[in-house]
RNA sequence: GGGCGAAUAGCUCAGCUGGUUAGAGCGCCUGCCUUACACGCAGGAUGUCGGGGGUUCGAGUCCCUCUUCGCCCA
């Protein structure tokens, strides 16, 4: 093999060309014959450029596919983009702006157009971009939500939903964006706390007193048409069924009982303005009041109210209002009251509840099998509690409000007839030209769907349905869903809904909803902040592996991932490390692995005879097959965290610092048996790889496929997944190794202490107190003195009055062992310092051991088997005080 | 206001069904360019597991309470 492996991993050389090949090897298509592993990849905005939280997202379920990929499954990950309504629109209006024009100037259709171009020029950005760090997802199949094929199904189901009586129109108030000037949902409003306040404001009652109303948005008293109260209210009892005048208006204005006032809110009379406040609407409605509506469409006072506040804008009608009341000598008090507001989630601007004739989705049908999905557990979130939240909502569900006052979307399949006499409202699948009832002309209503009127049916949408196509066969429903937990209602529960309603099953069975990508004060990352990290920044300097390793070893399930903005090198340096770890052992291994060996291919039983194993041969074997159980567990259980530091101390620090630096004489050739290391060495390193994959796809396939007996065309992405085997099993091994890597690191610690020079070596001892730990430790003797860096020719047996070794340095250690190296006679006192701690260490143990076993109720209550494993310590722990008690004695220590 | 969660080393987090001498990574200290790796090797320091109470033979782990922080919904 002629490889040239440079001594640090270069990423950018590799990663590029490597997913290149990967996708002209066709390696990320589904491959039939097996069962099918669904995931649908959240869909970016069209507009969208690749940030941290796309990276995070993409990250974890590339990491799932890839495993569920190597596990032999019929992967789908289908990749699509979002037309995203508001959004994209509000980007392509920004840069006419910069261009001094308004979409008002363009007009419907050359306005749209000019969003397709922009789209079609950048549209493809966000998904290229994914490829950047890894992303293997079934390119053939993108879909975008506009497409032809999406778009029917949008049209399917309201034409469907409008047939049962899901969907109506009506005229409600409804969450309203003055900037964008459209209508939100209620999931769109995003409540915010404000540091807002009550003004409490004297409305004058006919006798010359005052009728006290507390109200948080004074500027809309302008729309006032009733004051309320609780009819049980004794306070104001007397008063219900007269006027009174309104202030700055001059109307009169009835007061009114209603039952769902709150006598202990503000003075327990409230200002009812039905144009203005959803509750208040409710009131108007059941009492006959007038619905004033004082606000245009971008929130500025309009014509029906008094000419002087015409034209201001929300807030210069507060303070014009709050200061004429003053003047007037009816603002009776102004107190703090910190409440929650609504904000638009696409350009933050306060909403403004508005009464408008809207399109709605009545919710409560589609809920009930959607919270029954939940609670008989077809579908399942990670973590746990976040099916509360989706319980919570569908329980207290509200209807979908789904027309936007948008150009860019999905056009609402509803035609009008104007013709007198008929006037006829035509929902239809197809465009109409004419009415159907009368044959007159038609118009289309002017509004768009919201965006997520078409994201909640894309787990079948995207598969082609209303057609019966064989990928909705094959590939509904599907599995996993993967993504933010902000979008849980907006679209997660809404797809479980849809996919209920249109397919009769579920969508996925598990919702992982991950955490959020934070700064160091744990403040989510945004443009406006300038907090945010540029994964492309972050692949350049540390490679797309690296940023991967980081993101999925910092998200463990249920918490956010901190990253530092300012510090690069803090957040990422341990992934670069690990792949250069990596590149590193593969490196050594891969030189190795050149020289005369035995056959590679099959478990190494078949390949390499139990007997002809060493110990380190065994312990790593063992320590492998454990990675494997634990990995595999941990990803099973989307525990991607656990599954990374699995390997990551598998390969670091067994595989490298243990195996390798124990096997290195075997290798090199000093010592007999290095076909046996390279079979051992090439089958866990395999393993490793293939461990690792789905968390680091570049690094291990490059190693991957250069480990010796691949052929031209293997792919580790779509190498089996490793599997547990019964016959590497080895708690001896497991226990003998980790006796032998105590005593190295015993003599490490003792050299350390004593400050033997890195060149030299001190003269070490190694004695037990039988002859069976002798026995076994015999044939490791070389191991332990080359790693511990000591001289050492024997084990000695020591019989019970050995002493005299009185210028030693000694570490006791369990089953009667001890390590010792010579001692320089300077050092003695701080010797006996050291042990006296030790042994001071030993004797706190003991004593608080002794009482848990002096204790009648742990021996009685205790499984037996606890009991003995606490028996036991405190004989370990007894023995070592014991012997460093002689130790002490052999140094002549005070 | 209702519901839910978190508090463990300087930082980020493990510790899942109660029994380990409470762990990892990063950071920090000491010594080393030991022929795979200084993006490295070896060694080291650091925790009244938020406070208080309880259950239990035994609590970081279960229960109650307080404090602080966060999330969802009004």
């Amino acid at each position: 093999m002629t490889i040239e492996l440079a001594p640090q991993y270069q990423p950018g050389d590799i990663e590029q060309a490597l997913y290149r090949w990967w996708t002209e090897q066709d390696l990320f298509a589904p491959r039939a014959g097996s069962r099918p592993y669904v995931i649908m990849m959240p869909p970016p905005n069209v507009t969208a450029q690749l940030h941290m939280g796309h990276g995070l997202n993409n990250t974890i379920q590339d990491a799932v596919i890839r495993f569920e990929r190597m596990r032999g499954r019929d992967v789908l990950w289908l990749p699509g983009t979002d037309h995203a309504g508001i959004a994209t629109q509000n980007v392509v209006e920004r840069i006419l702006a910069s261009e001094g024009k308004t979409r008002f100037d363009l007009g419907r259709e050359a306005f749209v157009q000019r969003v397709w171009t922009h789209v079609e020029a950048t549209g493809a950005t966000i998904l290229e971009q994914l490829k950047a760090i890894g992303a293997s997802c079934d390119w053939n199949r993108t879909y975008f939500t506009l497409d032809e094929g999406l778009s029917r199904a949008v049209r399917e189901v309201f034409v469907r939903l409008y047939e049962k009586d899901l969907v109506y129109r009506g005229n409600y108030i409804i969450n309203w964006c003055p900037r964008c000037l459209t209508a939100l949902s209620n999931e769109e409003a995003e409540k915010e706390e404000v540091e807002g306040r009550l003004w409490h404001l004297r409305y004058p009652l006919s006798d010359g007193s005052h009728l006290t109303v507390a109200t948080t948005r004074p500027e809309t008293m302008l729309g006032d048409t009733a004051v309320a109260v609780h009819p049980s209210d004794t306070r104001y009892a007397a008063l219900i069924g007269s006027t009174i005048r309104l202030p700055l208006v001059e109307r009169d204005i009835p007061i009114i009982a209603d039952d769902e006032i709150d006598p202990a809110f503000g003075t327990g009379a409230v200002k009812v303005t039905p144009a203005h406040d959803p509750l208040d609407f409710e009131i108007g409605k059941r009492h006959g009041l007038d619905v004033l509506n004082v606000l245009t469409k971008n929130a500025h006072i309009n014509e029906n109210a008094p000419a002087r506040f015409q034209g201001l804008t929300r807030e210069a009608a507060r303070k014009q209002v709050v200061q004429e009341f003053e003047e007037l000598g009816l603002l009776d008090k102004v107190e703090a009251h910190p409440h929650a507001v609504g904000h638009c989630y696409r350009c933050g601007t306060i909403v403004e509840p508005r009464l408008s004739e809207q399109w709605f989705v009545r919710m409560a049908p589609l809920a009930v099998p959607a919270l029954q999905a939940y609670t008989n557990g077809d579908v399942r979130f990670i973590p746990e509690r976040r099916g509360t939240e989706y319980a919570q909502w569908m329980e207290g569900i509200r209807d979908w409000c789904i027309s936007r006052q948008l150009w860019w979307g999905h056009r609402i399949p509803v035609w009008y007839c104007d013709a007198p006499g008929c006037e006829r409202i035509s929902v239809s699948r197809t465009d109409l030209t004419a009415c159907p009832g009368c044959g007159g002309a038609v118009r289309q209503d002017e509004d768009v769907l919201d965006t997520w009127f078409s994201s909640w049916l894309v787990p079948f949408s995207s598969l082609g349905w209303p057609n019966q196509t064989a990928d909705l066969t094959r590939f509904y429903p599907g599995d996993t869903l993967v993504t933010a937990p902000e979008i849980l209602f907006f679209w997660v529960a809404r797809m479980i809904m849809a996919g209920l309603e249109f397919q009769g099953k579920v969508p996925f069975h598990t919702v992982y909803l991950h955490g959020t990508v934070r700064d160091t004060q744990h403040r989510k990352m945004s443009k406006s902040l300038g907090n945010g990290i540029d994964p492309f920044e972050v692949i350049d300097r540390f490679g797309a592996d690296a940023l991967r390793y980081t993101v999925i070893s910092g998200m463990a399930v249920g918490t956010d991932l901190i990253l530092d903005p300012a510090d690069l090198e803090s957040s990422f340096a341990a992934g670069r490390n690990f792949a250069n770890k990596l590149w590193n052992a593969g490196r050594f291994a891969l030189g190795t692995l050149d020289g005369p060996t035995r056959p590679l291919a099959g478990p190494y039983p078949d390949v390499v005879r139990r007997d002809e194993l060493t110990l380190p041969d065994r312990w790593i074997i063992a320590r492998c097959d454990a990675t494997v159980r634990t990995a595999t567990e941990a990803f099973e259980r989307f525990r991607l965290n656990d599954a990374a530091a699995a390997v990551y101390h598998f390969l670091w620090s067994d595989l490298a610092d243990w195996y390798i630096e124990q096997a290195k004489p075997r290798l090199y050739g000093q010592q007999p048996g290095g076909d046996v290391a390279r079979a051992v060495l090439a089958q866990t390193f395999d393993v490793a790889l293939r461990l690792l994959h789905p968390v680091m796809p570049f690094v291990t396939e490059t190693l991957w496929k250069r480990l010796p007996g691949r052929g031209e065309n293997e792919s580790i992405s779509v190498a089996p997944w490793p599997r547990p085997d019964d016959r590497a099993t080895d708690d001896e091994a497991l226990a003998h190794f980790a006796e032998i890597q105590q005593i190295v690191t015993s003599f490490r610690q003792l050299c350390a202490d004593a400050g033997v020079r890195p060149g030299e070596k001190a003269d070490g001892a190694l004695s037990t107190a039988s002859g069976r730990p002798a026995e076994r430790l015999a044939p490791e003797l070389e191991t332990i003195a080359r790693l511990g860096r000591v001289r050492l020719d024997t084990i000695s047996v020591r019989t019970s009055n050995s002493s005299g070794d009185a210028g030693r340095k000694t570490a006791v250690l369990p089953d009667g062992i001890e390590v010792s190296i010579e001692l320089g006679a300077a050092d003695r006192e701080r010797e006996c310092a050291r042990l006296a701690k030790e042994e001071a260490h030993l004797r706190q143990l003991v004593v608080a051991q002794e009482r848990k076993l002096g204790n009648e109720q742990f021996v009685a209550r205790a499984p037996a088997a606890v009991v003995e494993g606490e028996r036991q310590k405190l004989a370990t722990w007894l023995a070592q005080a014991d012997a460093l008690v002689d130790n002490r004695r052999r140094l002549g220590c005070a």
